[in-house]
DNA sequence: CATGAATGAGGATTCATTCAT
DNA sequence: GATGAATGAATCCTCATTCAT
């Protein structure tokens, strides 16, 4: 009846959110800053997250939220195991260097101590089938005994570093998305597959 | 800045920052936690460090210094390229595993804002020794023609995912500091060296 | 202001208030809190009373209002005064005693800052027939040849210590409803009248 | 060896309280008001007391501690019950007539949610004396057979009531510090003693 | 140089009140 | 009239840094 919450200003303050951090650091950052960036008084903010923990989860879990979307989308279900892995490393890769300041925040909220092992949970969910995907390549020989958790550790620590090598470009003519993918098949597979 | 009398305030200082922003993270922790728990009056601590952004930048940086002393230790210049690269690789989570807490803040203060590029190089430097043998490799073609930065990326990206796996046992009985470094190896050899 | 449709809002409002009020002290109750015990809305509160100020006067005033109904109900005009006095001095206590917590309100919002001198009067005004009642009690050398003001004033303040009494009961079998008018009235009387 | 925490200051910052409070209200007082009243800046305040809940029930203590030590002053140990009971009463009343203030502010805080059981008893402690002087009474016939509580609560509203009377003056010529008292004791007297 | 009291700008949050729906 | 989202001034308190002792 009255002026119903709108998911727009909710969108615009996470927005805004990942703007400041990006720039000023998540804990330098005042939650006035975001208001004004977002748009709206500095009390509204409040009333669409409690406090300013809770839109720091928040803002974690609509992340991954993102990034599962963008890593998932248009999955491979029939390609062999290699072309889903690299379909959902390029996709990932894709989506960072398309959203630098979101990938940037994702990082440094990563290691915070405010973010609680329930978004932590919430922000890895969207990831199982990737991990269903690993097991199935355990059973059929294509990569090394390994545990799954062990081979998605080993892929995202590879894309991360591969980030990092996108972001400060060396001129040296080298695909970092596509080689960085050879580093991780070459090294869980057990016949190189190049 | 002075010239602060004793090093063992120094150090204590920066000891007690280690463990309160291992527990209370880097910008949730004054300045006066830090103080108290090194046994020193608030003003004292800027004695020391001018300020706590100076604090941070040297905590880092000695963190860094630690940390290569702990890996390049021993270092086999005799070996073969790739003794080499296993005993850095597995006296630098030997360290972590050792130092939680330092590992820990070291993951947090990579990430934040504070930290000024130049202490970034400084951090980096006792690192080149590494660079330069992964030249070699290259050259050898014992390895494959990537930029020694983007090997070095890779080494990184891939310890550190193996220090996530080593923080969450699983129950597999599988060793990861030898299965990552497994993946490293495997990863950028040119031939299957088991 | 308005002319606000429900009775039964503005009187669920004032109850509200109460309620709240006691838990929580008068100035550390949000008006939200208020109108959620209400059960109206945030806005609508204020169609009712323009302000919390408004609000906290006129719930003085109805308070008194009601406090004098009880007082002064059944008055027995025809019996001696002192059985006058007596009446009023139960009632009150027995309302007191079945409304503690108007009753803690009261004490607070008589000493608040926020009360105008018009609320007080209004709230005092009940009680003149009291006071006419002392008058003539001196003027029959009933009692000693004290203003009337200070007859009054010597009566609530007793009855409020009666109250506190009342409140921790000490085991002593002692009423202390009937002890402390005797008190009051051997105070004032010229003849002691037991 | 720094600057030590200096009573004056404490004691400042406890004036202008009194000071600020009883102007503007216990709870509508900013602790700004309060700093900038006493001289000091916002911060200090909190060096002196932990929170305004702290800084509001230090007062209250000190201020009951003043008045005991009004009260109690020069008490007439070999006197007779009833002078000891009339100097402890006109010390009240003297102290509450010369110190308006404290006495508005005390008012204000006895009925406030924020002092603690402990204030409370800590305020009440320093007149345990007199209980004991009432306790006398009682068992030498003087007054009537109420507990010491009761007789303690009737002496309190009994002064309070002829405060609010010396607050506003009637043009009697009524000597109320004398007549309050008289009421007081022919109130619980078992004989008349003029 | 060590100490810790003093400082005051800054920050998260609250809340009385307004106003779009 | 009723609703509750929007507002932003106001508040308590924190904390990096300074400085008197």
């Amino acid at each position: 009846m009255a002026r119903p919450r709108s998911e727009d200003k909710q969108k615009a303050i996470l927005d805004a959110a990942v703007e400041e951090f990006a720039v000023r650091g998540v804990w330098s950052t005042p939650t006035s800053a975001i208001s004004r960036t977002a748009g709206v008084a500095e009390g509204t903010l409040f009333t669409y997250f409690a406090s300013k923990d809770v839109l720091v989860n928040a803002l974690y879990r609509a992340l991954k939220l993102e990034l599962a979307d963008a890593m998932m989308g248009d999955y491979p279900q029939a390609a062999p195991a290699r072309e889903k892995f690299r379909h959902v490393w390029t996709r990932y890769l894709g989506w960072a260097a398309t959203n630098p300041l979101k990938c940037k925040v994702m990082g440094q909220l990563r290691v915070s101590d405010r973010i609680t092992p329930e978004t932590r949970d919430a922000g890895s969910a969207p990831f199982v089938e990737l991990l269903r995907e690993a097991e199935a390549c355990v059973r059929q020989k294509l990569v090394r005994d390994y545990p799954v958790q062990f081979i998605g550790a080993m892929f995202s620590g590879l894309a991360d570093a591969t980030l990092a090598v996108m972001a400060e470009p060396d001129g040296s003519g080298l695909d970092p998305v596509a080689a960085g993918f050879d580093v991780f098949w070459n090294g869980i597979a057990l016949k190189e597959t190049e």
